[in-house]
DNA sequence: ACGGTGACGCTCA
DNA sequence: TTGAGCGCCACCG
């Protein structure tokens, strides 16, 4: 029975949507902090495809997940939207850059 | 089963 | 500091 009790093996993009949706308005994860969530350190790549592939889009904080380096990153809605919508829930983002110390989201 | 692709990350020059 | 190259993993044809 695999009821009430979370799959330990999932999909590894059901993985990455639902820590997505575990980032609060206001905040940013990075695709490599979110690789290391669902158990994949290496796998920030592979996050980025499985986001790209979000089913549920754009409805899913898919925009709240930023580059490492404090790059937006990339948006299946255009870039551009995607800064506007982080800016619209607080982040401030210059030069397409995000300050992570301030607006990084810690799982 | 195999190879190419992609919303990344880190290191080197 | 900025730019370019290589390595990482998962998904699709």
């Amino acid at each position: 029975m695999k009821q009430g009790r979370q799959r330990a093996v999932a999909s590894f993009s059901s993985l990455v949507w639902r820590a997505n949706k575990l980032i609060p308005a206001g905040k940013v994860a990075t695709y490599g902090q979110l690789a290391v969530s669902i158990g994949c350190p290496d796998a920030a790549r592979a996050v980025g495809n499985a986001l790209n592939k979000n089913p549920f889009a754009p409805q899913a904080p898919c925009h709240r997940v930023v580059r490492s380096d404090g790059g937006v990153g990339g948006f299946a809605g255009g870039q551009k939207v995607k800064i506007k919508l982080l800016k619209n829930e607080g982040v401030k983002i210059i030069n397409q850059k995000i300050d992570l110390s301030r607006f990084l989201f810690q799982f």
